[in-house]
DNA sequence: AATGAATCAGTCAGCGCTGTCAAGACTGCG
DNA sequence: CGCAGTCTTGACAGCGCTGACTGATTCATT
């Protein structure tokens, strides 16, 4: 640093000034420092910069009990955010099935030795007030990703459940099909009872005496199976299922093979998340598609533009990727 | 740390002695020291230990085109012995398709913005010479996961790939299959070429005459039910077909439904890798498990500990996971 | 024209550690 | 017993930056 103020004939400070887009500074200055570091290829010293001041410039993103697919996508979302704002990305596990006390455990060792400038929270940790009130308590600033509670409380991006499930009844209806069934989220996890509730809401509005057919589902593919089981086996069998993530939507797929029924000649199937899996089943699967790697980086920027863009609250679009599970009913 | 020092009634530098495990310090003054951190609760600040010292204590783990299964798994186990030895961990993908030049322009300023301890490359990364020659010239230490070639050059940790490929050859021969067929991997990919060749030498030596059909696949789902496609069209049809990945084996096994083989009753399927498809598909694939996380925490405890053990080079054990996908030939 | 407020640039201490150097307390050996 | 060599501890500078402060201008206002 010492080379770029002596280059560019200025200050120590009216360097740190430009590198840290300070207020205040001419544009001749600017202009003089600027050409100093790109000349000497100056790259700040993060350690020093923590040190003396009071940012660390590392950004924390906190996982509990990620899938995979899931996972590499928020990452990569705000890995990027965080390379264009000269952030570092660190990535911490933690497990919320503990007791409190081991939670917040766990949460200090994190906060204490990682020092991050903030944290950016995934589900189904993004809906655990308990962190979020340790978080506050320590004041350490942190995003939501994809929250279902208390929304207002911290700035946060999601995309709307309920209008998703809504769009897949309306596509199943439009097809022609009036016998449907759904397989449910685990039960604590409020995005995927919105995807439902959003479902079935339309469907009501669309013929408010037709009953849906529902089974229980965790979210996985052996949940899958077991729901499309049962959902097969009800009379009048559904046409078409709608299941809240591709996983489970995976596991119908393989009980309706079971059964003998082609997808989508005897029955239609439609999945959420567009995740890896909706092309890693024959057929491929018609599914939601949600920006996963967009939250993540809009997270990561909600958190990094340090309360300037007054937006604290991002909805992102999703969108039906029509693939080859859907058709007419037989 | 001071505080620690006056609790403690010893000197700043002592309790940074003991911090850093230095040789030289009496069994009392260490039980005083370690006394007064744990108190106090005392951790060390990562940022001015960087600044004063020579070491950041951040380890960079470098992806290429990741596929999310691998990834995460490298990722946790990498991360685990970070946690363990008091590292952070960083992320950084790289794109090595580039030419030359943008190839070193980022790894140059991954290098000098993050500078970290030490780098952790993945495949294919791992075996990109180019990058082991830049990473060298700048003198920054590295440990490779799952490198095909220059064993000796630097830390690595890897599987017998071709022993593995052999294994599933023997466990194929001993159900009595005589007819059969691998999927090979992408051309590049050396460790997929590996389990291919073992597991060839491997039926040679039981059969010096059988001839194994063999179809090209790229590691994808896609590409398993094209060379599925292809192989269940062979005259005659094997009875068994190794797959040397999980994705292209789940692929194979669409093929095999679409042409109206029941796995394993009609067709036996073996894959390799023991990812999250071997349990997403139906019946659940029999596969080999290679121990990614493992991989992982191998490699992160070898770039850590610093030269100290001797031994640079760990091959890590894998093991046949026997699930519903093998049977004897009809 | 006089006053206060805002803008621009600079000085310097010090963030919390570790490396260097040095001094004192031992040890073993002739 | 004395001396060189080793072990154990401490004092102190300084890593590369930024925050707080200060002074010199310029601008807006009455």
């Amino acid at each position: 640093m010492e080379d770029v103020a002596r280059l560019a004939g200025v200050s120590l400070k009216s360097v740190s000034r430009v590198v840290n887009r300070e207020p205040h500074v001419s544009d001749s200055l600017r202009a003089k420092v600027e050409a100093a570091i790109s000349a000497l290829a100056f790259v700040p010293d993060a350690a020093a910069r923590s040190l003396a001041g009071s940012r660390t410039f590392i950004v924390g993103l906190l996982f509990d009990n990620p899938s995979p697919n899931y996972t590499i996508k928020i990452q990569s979302g705000v890995y990027r955010a965080c390379v264009e704002q000269q952030y570092h990305l660190r990535i911490d596990n933690i497990a919320s099935d503990l007791p409190r006390a081991e939670v917040e455990a766990q949460l200090d060792a994190i906060v204490r030795n990682s020092r991050c400038d903030g944290f950016i929270l995934t589900p189904p940790l993004t809906d655990n007030v308990q962190v979020l009130a340790f978080l506050e308590r320590r004041g350490v600033r942190y995003a939501r990703i994809a929250p279902n509670s208390e929304l207002g409380r911290s700035p946060c991006v999601a995309i709307d459940d309920a209008a998703a499930g809504a769009l897949v009844a309306r596509k199943l209806w439009a097809l022609g099909h009036r016998r449907l069934g759904v397989v449910t989220g685990p039960p604590l996890h409020r995005a995927g009872d919105r995807r439902r509730t959003g479902f079935l809401a339309a469907i009501r509005q669309l013929d408010p005496n037709l009953v849906v057919a529902e089974a229980d589902g965790l979210f996985s593919f052996e949940s899958g199976i077991a729901a499309g089981t049962e959902l097969l086996a009800r009379d009048p069998r559904p046409t078409a299922i709608f299941a809240t993530n591709d996983d489970s939507a995976a596991g119908v797929m393989v009980a309706c093979a079971r059964a003998g029924l082609r997808v989508p000649h005897d029955i239609s199937l439609c999945g959420f998340d567009d995740s890896w899996v909706a092309k890693s089943v024959w057929p491929y699967l018609t599914t939601i598609y949600q920006p996963i790697e967009e939250m993540g980086y809009a997270a990561a920027s909600l958190l990094l533009d340090r309360g300037e863009t007054g937006d604290r609250q991002v909805m992102l679009d999703f969108h039906l990727v029509e693939r080859d599970s859907l058709a007419p009913p037989p």
